[in-house]
RNA sequence: GGGCGAUUAGCUCAGUUGGUUAGAGCGCCGCUCUGAUAAGGCGGAGGUCCGUGGUUCGAAUCCACGAUCGCCCA
């Protein structure tokens, strides 16, 4: 994926806007605008209302301390019965019409003259019962009937079933103009909807004494009023979660206004019919998007704000509901203002009136601006040329946009060509939001999703798991980051989590990366360093031609196991998991580093073409591999290794391309054998450190069983483990470990499987010819069992999935003078260490009269340590060298 | 209240169609290498795979119920 920066597209440009436009005009076509009084949360300090999607999502409630009022309404005609309600909102009560009880709950009336729900207060003494549906239609005086606003309204009780019996008197007050559900059940019931807050928060005209106050400042006059008429039967306080608004802060109210919405109930099921078509990463969040499709509200477009995206709708008093779709539908139908329109925002576009076209008259824009959704949601038509005629050079970049992207507007083919996107990758809050309003609006438009595929992963925490909280002191700037762990570390840790989990970050996983890609880095060192000692010059046609040459096995497998990891980071990358991507790199790592160039090294030592073009190889080609990871380490290193040396080279990693190796069908045979050796390696070293024999220490012979196939690998066993012979075959042993092959018997003996394993486990079985054993009435063949073996006497043994080593740990005279040899390699080689020695520097060696009987190694000696010369030394306590 | 996840070693996490003795990194202990060296390698200690039932020859894995935590929506 690459990054057009100079020509990045900008919501606010003309021309996405007219997309936008067109988008809005189409919606009204089909029926679905319509402008609604609807009760929103509202925020009082930005002025608007909040959209459903804006209203979601994390901290969008916080923890707050509000009144807690239990007020009396007298019922009319009863004289001194009253019903009882509960609110945290005492704002809302000079809006009150009505009072809301659970038709089939039970309600009592007390000695003094209160009706409550029973289940409420069970411990009341109620002198009448009766069912909630018997309170439905009787009339009350309303708490604040004096105000004008309350003129000719006339309070009574109504049915609501979803009274809550979890809080309050099971008797809910209710104002249609200051909440959700008071608001629908006004349409149900009829009742006035008065609205007590202007767009400011504060208390209109007609609430008496109250006007010009805020919801808050309210408290403490409708408390008092209430308590000096004997309203008021108790005042307190609670804690209750309460939503805040996602830009400010501040605490929301509700408020009934006017709003433009789109509704969804007829895209709602195209939409989930589309959503079917995506692929979503992590599968779990389709569902998730499922979910929010079959539960969206109707589109709520509008907001009361100066700047944003000017809708373009023009309501005439006829009736008539006008939308301009295009700006050439604006030059054509405005009567006036055309000449001042710089762009299509504010204010300009609001001097422009159009002609209605159904009576003709002059008509004005809405004053509202759009929702930043519809901004975003359209950037697969708006930025790829959806229906454009033709490419217009700099054709984004109009109105306000101008001079700040280069982009062009692409023609209608262009857009034929990417749409949908293969792929789309942002934090899941965004299927509320992103993915939501691009899937509502190409739905709308095109009748499928714009994405193919989807990509969503989990906030970021700090390395301990807590969330990052710059007043914790926990969180991490983007650019500390960048400077003091790199990029390409920063990167990493993205990459090896999954995306599923919320992600840690911090400088101490860091650390652990550093040392990680350590490896990486040594190996291309490595390379380097003897590369420039020996003249090694790499070709750039080798990377089509990894097998010419002179290759070993070893050599023939690292390309083998290079071409494997090229396969197994595409499956990963094909499914946007980059933690398989990263985990099989590092698997990759450790062969290259401690399995190729540990085998190696003495053919980098003594120039070997076969071996310096094989790691090169690897090394260029996992480059290209790791390059999307890690990008700044991966160029650089291609810079060094392939571009500035080889003629021909593309000079960046990312023009490189992939690894073609397509046409290349993997050795497996080969890669079983090499990781087999590995395992024999490891047993060997075990059963070693159990026979408290050091590597130092050659023994005689190693036999390995369980294992066939690697004749070609004998070498590398007998260095490794530091042994004269290695043997495959049966292993001599004192007694046999015959364990089931679980897959293969397994659907062979069904039931009868768990006597013979559990015969086998207690030795209760016979070895009979060929490898066959005989356990509890059946007989097994060799592939259906597998057989280790424990040590005889002079032997050391190891065993694991099948395979076991023996080592005869007998020594003589001759291993100990070699054990002796290669200690003194050892010390001399340190000495070179010590005395800050260069690699290439040639030394003279003095011994102690003590080692005479290993000058019969002395070519060996020279060789390892890069002696001219040995002599002795009667003075000598100890060796000492000095450079030739 | 409805939905979606998670729960595996001291910590962070893998575990791809059910299969042998459940793995890695970090941390701890021991050994080793000494041309990766404030590194590398090997070994060890450390697990009721959240619990209970079920399916199966066999369950960390599949099913049911429950617990805890997180998220989404009301």
């Amino acid at each position: 994926m690459w990054m057009d920066w100079d020509n990045d597209y900008y919501t606010f440009s003309d021309t996405n806007i007219e997309y936008i436009w067109g988008f809005l005009k189409t919606v009204h076509e089909r029926g679905w605008l319509y402008k609604g009084h609807r009760s929103t949360q509202w925020c009082p300090r930005c002025g608007t209302s909040l959209s459903q999607h804006e209203q979601a999502g994390e901290d969008k409630y916080i923890e707050l301390e509000h009144p807690s009022l239990y007020v009396r309404f007298p019922l009319t005609g009863r004289d001194g019965e009253a019903i009882v309600v509960w609110t945290t909102t005492p704002w809302t009560l000079p809006a009150n019409v009505a009072a809301a009880v659970k038709p089939d709950a039970e309600y009592g009336l007390t000695e003094d003259g209160r009706w409550l729900a029973v289940e409420r207060f069970p411990e009341e003494r109620y002198v009448r019962r009766v069912a909630g549906e018997d309170l439905v239609g009787l009339e009350y005086e309303g708490p604040f009937d004096d105000l004008a606003a309350q003129d000719a309204v006339r309070h009574r009780v109504i049915p609501w079933e979803d009274v809550s019996m979890d809080e309050g008197t099971g008797i809910v007050h209710i104002a249609p103009g200051c909440g959700a559900e008071d608001f629908e059940l006004s349409r149900v019931h009829g009742l006035p909807v008065l609205v007590p807050i202007s767009e400011a928060g504060r208390m209109v005209a007609g609430y008496g004494d109250l006007e010009g106050l805020s919801t808050d400042e309210v408290a403490a006059p409708v408390i008092a009023s209430l308590s000096e008429r004997g309203l008021l039967l108790d005042s307190g306080t609670i804690v209750h979660r309460y939503p805040i608004c996602w830009r400010c802060s501040t605490p929301l109210v509700f408020r009934v206004v006017d709003d433009w919405f789109i509704s969804a109930d007829e895209i709602r099921a195209p939409m989930l019919d589309a959503n079917a078509t995506v692929e979503w990463t992590p599968p779990q969040y389709a569902k998730r998007m499922d979910d929010w499709l079959r539960n969206m509200g109707d589109w709520n477009i509008s907001r009361k704000r100066y700047f944003g995206l000017p809708l373009p709708i023009y309501p005439c008093g006829c009736g008539h509901l006008n939308m301009v779709g295009s700006r050439a539908e604006l030059d054509e139908r405005a009567v006036s203002g055309l000449e001042g329109l710089r762009e299509l925002h504010r204010p300009w576009i609001d001097a422009v009136r159009i002609r209605c076209e159904r009576c003709g008259g002059e008509v004005e824009r809405i004053p509202e601006v759009g929702d930043a959704w519809l901004d975003a949601g359209i950037v697969h038509f708006s930025t790829l040329g959806w229906k454009s005629p033709e490419r217009i050079p700099h054709g984004y970049a109009n109105g306000a946009s101008q001079g700040l992207s280069g982009a062009d507007l692409p023609d209608h083919a262009y857009w034929e060509r990417w749409f949908p996107a293969d792929w789309v990758s942002e934090m899941r809050e965004q299927i509320r939001l992103w993915f939501y309003s691009t899937s509502f609006m190409a739905i709308t438009l095109e009748g499928r999703s714009p994405y193919r595929q989807v990509l969503t992963y989990e906030k970021v925490l700090d390395e301990t798991g807590r969330e990052m909280h710059k007043s914790w002191g926990n969180s991490i700037e983007l650019n500390d980051a960048l400077e003091r762990m790199g990029a390409d570390v920063a990167r990493w840790l993205f990459c090896e989590q999954a995306p599923s989990q919320p992600l840690r970050f911090g400088y101490g996983m860091a650390d652990d990366v550093k040392r990680r890609l350590l490896t990486l880095w040594n190996s291309a060192g490595f390379f380097v360093t003897y590369a420039n000692i020996e003249g090694f010059r790499p070709r750039y046609e080798d990377l089509a031609d990894p097998f010419a040459g002179d290759l070993r096995p070893l050599d023939r497998w690292l390309v083998n196991r290079t071409h494997a990891l090229a396969q197994e980071a595409e499956a990963a990358y094909e499914r946007f998991w980059t933690p398989a991507v990263v985990k099989a790199f590092e698997r990759f790592v450790d062969d290259l580093s401690n399995w190729y160039i540990r085998r190696s090294r003495r053919r980098f030592y003594a120039f070997d073409d076969g071996a310096f073009r094989t790691l090169w190889y690897a090394l260029a080609q996992a480059l290209r591999v790791i390059a999307p990871v890690m990008p700044f380490l991966a160029e650089h290193l291609w810079v060094r290794l392939v571009a500035d040396p080889c003629d021909g080279a593309p000079r960046s990693v990312f023009l490189a391309g992939w690894p073609d190796i397509r046409e290349r069908p993997l050795d497996e045979a080969l890669l079983r054998d090499v990781a087999q050796v590995r395992r024999v390696v490891e047993l060997g070293r075990q059963a070693r450190a159990q026979a408290n024999l050091k590597l130092r220490q050659p023994l005689r012979r190693l036999v390995v069983q369980g294992m066939n196939g690697a004749s070609e690998h004998v070498n590398e066993i007998r260095d490794e483990l530091r042994v004269k012979e290695v043997e495959f075959g049966p292993v001599e042993a004192s007694r046999l470990n015959v364990r089931p092959n679980l897959p293969v018997l397994g659907p062979k003996l069904g039931r009868a499987l768990a006597e013979v394993r559990g015969q086998l486990a207690e030795g209760r079985f016979e070895e009979l010819e060929g490898g066959r054993i005989a356990v509890a009435g059946h007989v097994l063949e060799p592939g259906e069992v597998l057989v280790e073996r424990s040590a005889a006497e002079g032997w050391a043994l190891a065993a694991e999935d099948g395979i076991t080593v023996a080592l005869a740990t007998t020594l003589d005279d001759e291993l100990r003078r070699e054990g002796r040899v290669l200690d003194l390699i050892h010390v001399l080689n340190g000495m070179r260490r010590e005395q800050d020695f260069e690699l290439t520097d040639r030394i003279e060696v003095t011994l102690p009269e003590s080692d005479t009987d290993l000058l019969a190694h002395e070519d060996w000696i020279k060789r390892e340590v890069l002696a001219v010369h040995i002599k002795l030394s009667p003075e000598a306590e100890a060796p000492v060298i000095a450079k030739a």
